[in-house]
DNA sequence: GGCCTCACG
DNA sequence: ACGTACGTGAGGCCA
């Protein structure tokens, strides 16, 4: 027999956006509801083996109901952003899988799916109608079943209605539902002053009377009273009600049976489009054999060169080339195992490390292909500064690096590989690394002689070749380029040298600290065991809740959401009281140290004595970097016993370290952004930012400021830089809203300029979809759209907070640069080894002190002009303890 | 792998 | 009413 199921597409789609948690592509797609749906539709085409498939949606045009009943609102509820941008996209992916959409002018989707039912039932067809919405049960019919999905706790059940279902549910036949709906009315027409009829009530008068008309006739009958008046003084509404409840079974769709016939779901259309929302469980469902032409056609045009032969005609060819993409490739030690090469679209090489063709060949050969051309832009790459490691390039810019440029253009994105870049700027669908290799790196694949590590390794050549015009284009066009090509890429430079440079580690010193903190943990521990009355895990904050909040029953504070809070603001307000407190947050403290710090650091000491970090150019949203294995920008300094970790950091046998950092940045930043002529003023001449706030928000002359008024200005001057509420600054200062409030107002009112350039930005933001730093840097803030006041909040705070903290980033990098080619261009042996968000560490050669110390402060105080003046504080000691 | 906690600017 | 300061990375626990 045939099946055919029909699926009441924005009743699914809704039902699978409040069912599924929130889910978004890496372009900020909110995709949560277009996956649920497909998941439920997947399942029930297994469960039907069904043949045909056809989606109903609504238009949202007026429908006969409307002009039936001008006062008729429909069902439809005012759709978040996050689900309304969902619909369209719906549409097309089901039209890419070759479902056919119904829709008709002036009916709801309801009646499409009744009238389509009857009358495929009415050919011998077997029905399946999908929907959330219970009205549909009307419909279920012999050969009609009402397929109603339930997500519970992530699981998705389907409740399954055929007419003897449904009078087991209800009591009544299908037909009779509606009338059963009419005496109820629609919850959302309810009007006031008009008693309602509950379902028990409306149910047993149907039972008993079987239609509204019936229950009319008999009114001098009808129990309780309440109900005999309700439809004595408004049968008319029940009338009216039943008549927008029924379906309509005869409305003019356009149905073909045939065209809705499911021949082949998996096409190539439909797996771009599962790509692009990056639906891995869905995708897995598309048979690799079926993905068509596209990807193999440019596949055909790669090829694996293993001889040295082969090798050096495509150096010689590539010399040619107006324009090139290269990929050194590495293995997990870094050693260079194949290199990409591309140069046309008929010019894609992945050559293999074999034999006499070695990967410092491959490097040398690459190297001296970039330095022989003067072209800039014109050699293109997915990651240079990994390669830097294995091919010792001087600064040029004759390289243009495409992950660079994607986080540019988008920096919300977690990764910048070959897909990325396919997909967000040639708009093409390529496999990933993933979808080749699974877990395995091209370089491992290529290394095993795996043939698709190879094929990798060609879209990396191709695909940084290919996007490199489409990448310059969208930075001309964002107003990125000179911050691409002045900052970004320059900058790959001088982090390459900082993690060449590595930090000089005591390792002696670093055990002994380790040690002296084993041992204090030691006691500490037996000393939290005894005051407890017995041993647990006290590293787990589930155990210590329990001990603490269950069986010693302290005052618990916030919960999270698998238990009791025992974070440290919460302990610290029960420390004075409760001994063991203050001995738990000691031990968390020195556990903290220890593992992370003195053992984790440990491990990463090379052969040369030195720490060798990552510093990650495209992570943060706002154009900071980033620091990892270790992270160096995490180094304690705030505790003293944390801060004596940077007495291992020293510099080698006859330097010092110069530690020079920005005092106060992002408040200069502010004033100059915001013009407001008062805080510039005020920053011109100030010592002590926050005592001048305090002076000038508190009307107090300057010396009269008292610390607490100080520390108050402080807060808030925190707080305008994180994009200020009041809430925010009531937690920070311990006060109630009302007087955190009070503040920010005063400080608006002292800087109104401030208050007009914050709103601004929101503004802006809102319009916009983006903000940007002083030097054309955006921030996307997909969050101001949404329709959740906490996302919006947030938004708004990132709106504010953003192109401070970015402009401070984009700033610290021109110094960086700029000390960097300094040192090198006047042949010094000073280096910069650490640079943590405003601070920049030198390991200093004690001749070179002087002057070292002058280019320094010279170059961050002038990296850019503003209208007020950055200051630098410099330090110089034997340690980085001693230098800060 | 998600959650909690905590180190930094 | 919602339930938060902005930006990161790492270690330990536990399902």
């Amino acid at each position: 027999m045939e099946k055919l199921v029909l699926i009441d597409g924005h009743s699914i789609l809704n039902r699978a956006f409040y069912g599924v948690p929130e889910l978004t592509n890496s372009e900020g797609l909110h995709t949560n509801a277009v996956y649920g749906f497909l998941n439920i539709m997947f399942k029930i085409l297994e469960e039907e083996q069904a043949d045909h498939l056809a989606v109903a949606f609504d238009l949202s045009a007026p429908t006969f109901r409307h002009e039936k009943y001008p006062d008729y609102k429909g069902t439809r509820k005012p759709m978040p952003e996050e689900l309304r941008e969902q619909v369209p996209l719906m549409k097309e992916v089901l039209t890419s899988m070759g479902i056919p959409i119904l829709s008709l002018a002036g009916y709801e989707a309801d009646d499409i799916l009744g009238t389509v039912a009857k009358s495929s039932q009415a050919d011998g067809i077997e029905v399946s109608v999908v929907s959330g919405d219970r009205d549909l049960l009307q419909l279920a019919d012999t050969h009609i079943k009402i397929r109603i999905p339930k997500t519970s706790r992530g699981k998705t059940e389907i409740h399954d209605y055929y007419p003897e279902d449904v009078k087991r549910e209800y009591q009544v036949t299908p037909t009779e539902f509606i009338d059963v709906k009419a005496l109820m009315g629609d919850s959302s027409d309810n009007i006031p002053g008009v008693p309602s009829i509950g379902e028990k009530t409306a149910t047993n008068l149907i039972v008993t009377y079987g239609s509204i008309e019936n229950v009319r006739d008999h009114l001098e009958e009808v129990r309780p009273p309440r109900a005999q008046k309700a439809l004595t003084e408004h049968y008319d509404l029940a009338e009216m009600s039943k008549d927008l409840a029924t379906i309509r079974l005869d409305c003019p769709v356009d149905f073909v049976y045939d065209d809705a016939r499911i021949e082949n779901l998996y096409t190539q259309e439909a797996y771009h489009y599962m790509k692009r929302l990056e639906f891995k469980s869905i995708l897995a469902r598309f048979d690799a054999v079926q993905i068509g032409a596209e990807e193999n056609q440019i596949e055909e045009k790669f090829w694996t060169i293993e001889d040295f032969a082969g090798a050096e005609t495509i150096f010689e060819k590539a010399e040619q080339a107006r324009t090139i993409g290269f990929e050194l490739i590495l293995d997990q030690k870094k050693a260079v195992v194949g290199l990409a090469l591309c140069f046309g679209e008929d010019e894609i090489y992945a050559i293999r490390v074999e034999g006499f063709l070695t990967g410092a060949y491959l490097a040398d050969k690459m190297k001296s292909l970039i330095e022989n051309r003067k072209e800039p832009d014109s050699v293109a790459t997915i990651g240079l500064k990994d390669q830097l490691k294995v091919m010792d390039l001087e600064e040029t810019n004759v390289v243009f690096d495409t992950a660079i440029a994607g986080y540019l253009l988008n920096p919300l994105k977690d990764t910048y590989e070959y897909d990325d870049l396919a997909r967000d700027s040639l708009g093409m669908t390529v496999p990933s690394r993933a979808d080749l290799l699974g877990k395995k790196s091209a370089g491992s694949a290529m290394c095993a002689g795996d043939e698709k590590g190879c094929t990798c390794a060609c879209y990396m050549g191709y695909i940084a070749w290919k996007s490199m015009p489409k990448l310059l284009e969208n930075l001309q066009n964002t107003g990125m380029e000179k911050l691409f090509h002045e900052v970004e890429m320059p900058l790959i430079f001088s982090l390459d040298h900082m993690e060449k440079a590595g930090v000089r580690i005591d390792r002696a010193q670093l055990e002994a600290y380790g040690d002296r903190l084993k041992e204090k943990i030691a006691k500490l521990e037996q000393e939290i065991y005894a005051s407890a009355g017995e041993t647990f895990n006290i590293n787990s904050p589930k155990q210590l809740g329990e001990i603490l909040f269950e069986r010693m029953e302290l005052p618990h504070g916030k919960k999270t959401k698998t238990g009791y809070s025992t974070a440290a603001d919460v302990l610290e307000k029960l420390a004075p009281e409760y001994p063991i407190v203050r001995m738990i947050l000691d031990y968390r403290q020195l556990t903290k140290l220890n593992s992370t710090y003195a053992e984790g650091l440990a491990g990463f000491i090379q052969e040369d004595g030195r720490i060798h970090g990552t510093f990650n150019q495209t992570i943060t949203a706002t154009g900071r970097i980033s620091s990892t294995e270790p992270n160096l920008q995490n180094i304690p300094v705030r505790m003293e016993l944390g801060r004596e970790i940077r007495k291992v950091f020293v510099p080698e046998d006859g330097a010092v370290f110069v530690d020079a950092d920005y005092s106060q940045i992002e408040l200069r930043i502010l004033a100059h952004m915001s013009k407001d002529d008062r805080l510039i003023e005020a920053y011109r001449e100030a010592q002590d930012i926050h005592a001048i706030t305090a002076s000038q928000v508190f009307h107090t002359p300057l010396e009269e400021v008292t610390p607490l008024q100080r520390r108050n200005a402080k807060a808030v001057n925190f707080g305008i830089v994180y994009g200020i509420s009041a809430f925010g600054l009531s937690e920070d200062l311990s006060i109630s809203r009302k007087e955190a409030l009070a503040y920010i107002n005063k400080y608006f009112e002292t800087y109104p300029g401030v208050k007009t350039f914050l709103d601004d930005l929101v503004k802006e933001g809102k319009e916009q979809g983006y903000v940007t730093t002083l030097f054309g840097r955006r921030r996307p803030i997909p969050e101001l759209k949404s329709s959740n006041f906490m996302q919006r909040a947030f938004g708004e705070r990132v709106a504010m907070n953003s192109p401070i903290q970015g402009t401070a980033a984009d700033i610290m990098k021109i110094a960086m640069i700029a000390v960097d080619r300094e040192l090198r261009a006047r042949k010094l042996r000073s280096r910069i080894v650490l640079q943590v968000h405003d601070e920049l560490l030198v390991e200093t050669f004690v001749d070179e002190q002087e002057e070292v110390t002058a280019l320094l402060e010279e170059k961050m105080r002038h990296a850019v002009e503003l209208s007020v003046s950055l200051e630098v504080e410099a330090h110089a000691g034997t340690t980085w303890f001693d230098a800060k």
